[in-house]
RNA sequence: GCCGAAGUGGCGGAAUAGGCAGACGCGCACGACUCAAAAUCGUGUUCCCUACGGGAAUGAGGGUUCGAUUCCCUCCUUCGGCACCA
């Protein structure tokens, strides 16, 4: 039959019906879905005591500007799995925010001359224009905004609480300062080995103020513990790097009176190593220690108040170095070590840092490399205490001759009644050396077990106008009283003009905003004028998620108590011992005060990697190599997108970008597009389909399905789209073979535009709901489940090798015996011709593996 | 120096209970369609050799095993955390 003179018929009678569009054009179904969706109010979470919950978070975003890729690689594979477990039957929560306070906006301000205020809120309003390009699913209606009145009420309502629990408080002290940023920062944003500002690179100084701090400490011991949840490692491990624990011994070192005024002042050390006590041959002060100048003989003054001198003068960063050469001056100040009655030379040197311990230690210049270089630099006695096991016969340790100090194992000597103690490489208590001594040392009464941390309390103090305001009050009779509950929020003025950075925050020259009167006795008194660190309203910013408008509390208990804790949280790793830590230790501080319950607020952790510019150089504007993905939605659709941004590195790694490699995923997306829209395929050898067509196509089906499933669960959303493809390229051989209109053929169409929905939600709707006419919503389905039995595999070729090497594969039923495999092994002529006649020693069939030979 | 993560084709990566290394995609090559190009479709693509066959190969070396990308030991490289922290 000739189809053509037909085909012409039928356009001239048809003409006036107009052909229904059957290309992809992602520009107008996005556009649709997105405004049906958000008029449905499809993802709006209410709570749902009938259904499980999951509250799916991801790191809110600052607002910049500009909405980047880096936002995409983090959020839109966080919404896909979010839209996954919605799919599986949970009530998921996804919402979204943003940390508006911070100082971009008032770096805009000083250039543009524009209230930090507004210069935030345009950028706002543009990012969220910019993600509902997206197509996530935020419950718009959840969102939260750190800097609306609303918002940061409750954040100032937080810092009273912590103040009136004792976990704020005031206190002078050496603080890290950013010169460019003109503000204090928390210990915690100064980085790496040049001690950069974490916002700016700017080398940090030293400045001596009075600060507000949070006691972040007091939980030093239980931010190392991570019980019952489940991060990445490396985070874990930097925050036990940062917390810095170390188990030793306090003891008391009484000085020997040799004046007046300096009858023998204690001075208490911490060690590491209580059981190299009997080789302490020296004491060494911080320059900054308080005793230094009572320790001090008058004909050592002059040289100690030189040295001090000196020490201040330097930076953290030249004090620090560690390949600087050891300096110090003798106090002419003598100690008594409290276990041999010994007297020993108190020295000053700056390698001693105030900051750590007591800011004295005891030098056992035998076993401590530091020490053992500052004794060898001023000829002072060494003493090995630790003898190496074995050594001990042809070249024991001798003070006078040891090259370097021996901070190993071995036995105790020199040590009275400890001669003999195997001292262990273990830390702390598990050391059997140190335990022994310790013990003794506390049943003498000359010292006790003691912990330290390198860990400090959070400075929360900014120099700043755009951020929470502090809300205290300083009444020259009354001191600091926090700002009752009923005058809260404390407002930002609107009024302000002037930015310059001083080192002080604007706020303090606003005319009359500092002015108010003490809550406790109504006379005159004056604002704090510094606001407060930002990650302080991001450690919370989950909670006021379970109701922005909520105005009795932070948030609602209702809320609380449905949604709480987060179950998956997603977002970069650089936070790993800022906004990670300060949100542990924010929770468990609540949780004391009465306010959340739990001990964690976040349950399981995945961190995305970074998206690299083409060139494998970090994305900047400087550089010009960034991808801006409103132009890629705008080429390819934020379905392909969002496909690519999965499917284009290992989302836990990260990668370079690949402006090609995005046609592979823009590819399948059409693929998918015409597999199932192609009016030819529905008349093409409809139905032809042989049995072994079908169930291999239902089989590759819910094995697909077992993977994806398996994949969305784990956070492996390369091999996701993968096996999406894979599953695509056999249904285009299936189409060919005849499998259109089956029911395997429907089927698949159906898991697999389930299987697509989370990654590409727009497509899979118009395919969904326009061409195959099936219920509205996709995104309300739900996720199907595997058939074991259609996914088995009933013939499998598997590998024959002989010695290792794979010679043959042979082709067998799935659940073949023993017998049946090895008879098929045999009968193999290619096996035969390598055995050469031998018999196998050994045949080892793995079942439905391979089957190994051995000659 | 201490702690952690990772090293697989030209590239991103797969192999998730020790069992066919290189799935899927990019790129590249060839072919079909086209006047031509783009798009699309098809075929091939780890390396080496005397090439319908054989050998080597998952950072390097060793070990366990019939069999190791996977487990163990030593080392190298890259990335991240800590570091004169007593």
């Amino acid at each position: 039959m000739d189809a053509k003179p037909k085909a012409i018929q039928t356009t001239k009678k048809e003409e006036p019906k107009p052909m229904k569009d059957l290309s992809y054009n992602p520009g107008a179904i996005e556009k649709k879905w997105q405004a049906k969706w958000e008029a449905d109010k499809l993802y709006r979470s209410v709570i749902d005591e009938r259904r499980k919950k999951h509250y799916a978070l991801t790191m809110l975003p600052y607002p910049s500007g500009d909405l980047h890729i880096g936002h995409w690689y983090a959020m839109t594979p966080s919404d896909a799995r979010a839209r996954f477990k919605r799919m599986q039957g949970y009530n998921v929560l996804f919402p979204m925010g943003f940390d508006a306070f911070g100082l971009p906006a008032e770096g805009a301000a000083i250039k543009n001359n524009i209230h930090p205020k507004i210069w935030t809120y345009q950028n706002i309003e543009r990012m969220r224009a910019q993600m509902r390009t997206m197509g996530a699913m935020f419950d718009w209606e959840r969102e939260a905004v750190s800097a609306d009145p609303e918002y940061y009420k409750w954040t100032e309502w937080f810092f009273i609480q912590l103040y009136k629990h004792g976990l704020a408080y005031r206190k002078k002290a050496t603080v890290d300062w950013c010169p460019k940023d003109n503000t204090t920062l928390a210990r915690e944003q100064v980085k790496g080995d040049d001690r950069v500002c974490d916002r700016c690179g700017t080398p940090v100084i030293k400045k001596e103020l009075e600060q507000w701090f949070f006691k972040a400490t007091k939980y030093a011991d239980e931010l190392l513990r991570f019980d019952g949840i489940d991060w990445p490692e490396f985070i874990k491990v930097s925050q036990t790097n940062w917390i810095g624990r170390s188990e030793g011994a306090s003891v008391i070192f009484k000085t020997v009176p040799s004046g007046d005024d300096k009858a023998g002042d204690p001075i208490e050390i911490f060690t590491t190593r209580p059981d190299t006590l009997w080789g302490a041959t020296f004491m060494v002060m911080s320059p900054e220690h308080p005793l230094v100048e009572k320790i001090t003989t008058p004909e050592h003054a002059q040289a100690v108040r030189e040295y001090k001198a000196q020490a201040e003068k330097q930076t953290d960063i030249q004090r620090e170095a560690k390949d600087k050469e050891k300096t110090g001056v003798f106090t002419g100040g003598y100690a008594i070590n409290p276990v041999n009655e010994e007297r020993i030379p108190i020295w000053v040197a700056d390698y001693v840092l105030m900051s750590y311990g007591t800011g004295a230690i005891m030098a056992v210049p035998a076993h401590d490399e530091r020490d053992f270089e500052f004794a060898r630099k001023f000829g002072l006695k060494v003493i090995p205490v630790i003898q190496p096991v074995g050594a001990s016969h042809d070249s024991p340790l001798q003070g006078d001759t040891m090259t370097e100090a021996y901070p190993h194992e071995g036995v105790m000597i020199n040590s009275g009644q400890f001669n003999g103690t195997p001292a262990t490489n273990d830390k702390g208590m598990a050391n059997p050396a140190i335990k022994a001594v310790t013990d003794w040392l506390e049943q003498k009464g000359i010292g006790k077990r003691d912990v330290n941390y390198r860990y400090r309390d959070w400075l929360i103090s900014r120099q700043r106008f755009w951020g929470a305001p502090i809300p205290m009050v300083y009444c020259e009779t009354h001191g600091w009283n926090p700002v009752p509950d009923d005058q809260l929020p404390v407002l930002l003025p609107d009024d302000i003009d002037e930015w310059k950075p001083t080192g002080e925050s604007p706020l303090k020259f606003h005319p009359t905003w500092k002015n108010t009167t003490c809550p406790v006795c109504h006379g005159p008194a004056t604002r704090e004028t510094d606001t407060m660190d930002t990650f302080m309203c991001s450690s919370w910013y989950h909670l006021r998620y379970l109701s922005p408008q909520y105005d009795k509390g932070p948030f609602d208990e209702q809320e609380y108590n449905y949604w709480m804790p987060v179950d998956t949280y997603t977002g970069g790793s650089e936070h790993a011992t800022m906004h990670l830590l300060y949100t542990r230790f924010f929770h468990k501080a609540l949780r004391d005060m009465g306010i959340t319950e739990g001990n964690e607020p976040v349950m399981q952790l995945r961190n995305q990697g970074m998206v690299l510019a083409e060139d494998n150089t970090k994305m900047s504007k400087s550089r010009g190599n960034v991808v801006a993905p409103d132009v890629l939605v705008k080429k390819y659709g934020a379905d392909t997108v969002r496909a690519y941004l999965m499917f284009f590195a290992r989302w836990q790694q990260g990668a370079p970008w690949d402006s090609q490699g995005i046609e592979g995923s823009a590819r399948w997306i059409r693929r998918v597009w015409t597999l199932f829209t192609d009016p030819q395929i529905a008349s093409d050898s409809a139905g032809a389909a042989s049995e072994e067509t079908r169930r291999n196509l239902r089989r590759k089906v819910h094995q697909t399905l077992k993977r994806v499933t398996r994949d969305f669960e784990n956070f492996e959303f390369n091999t996701i789209i993968s096996s999406l493809m894979e599953l695509m390229n056999e249904m285009y051989k299936a189409r060919e073979a005849g499998a259109v209109g089956t029911d395997e053929w429907k089927e698949a169409q159906e898991i697999y535009l389930k299987m697509m929905a989370p990654v590409a939600p727009h497509i899979a709707e118009e395919l969904w709901t326009e061409h195959f006419g099936k219920p509205y919503s996709i995104h309300q389905q739900m996720w199907s489940s595997v058939d074991e039995a259609a996914a088995k595999d009933d013939v499998i070729e598997i590998p024959v090798q002989i010695n290792g090497k794979v010679r043959d594969r042979i082709s067998v039923a799935a659940d073949a015996g023993e017998d049946e495999v090895k008879a098929a092994v045999m009968a193999s002529e290619v096996i035969q011709k390598h055995l050469e006649g031998k018999e196998p020693k050994k045949v080892i069939v793995v079942k439905g593996k391979l089957v190994s030979l051995v000659v």
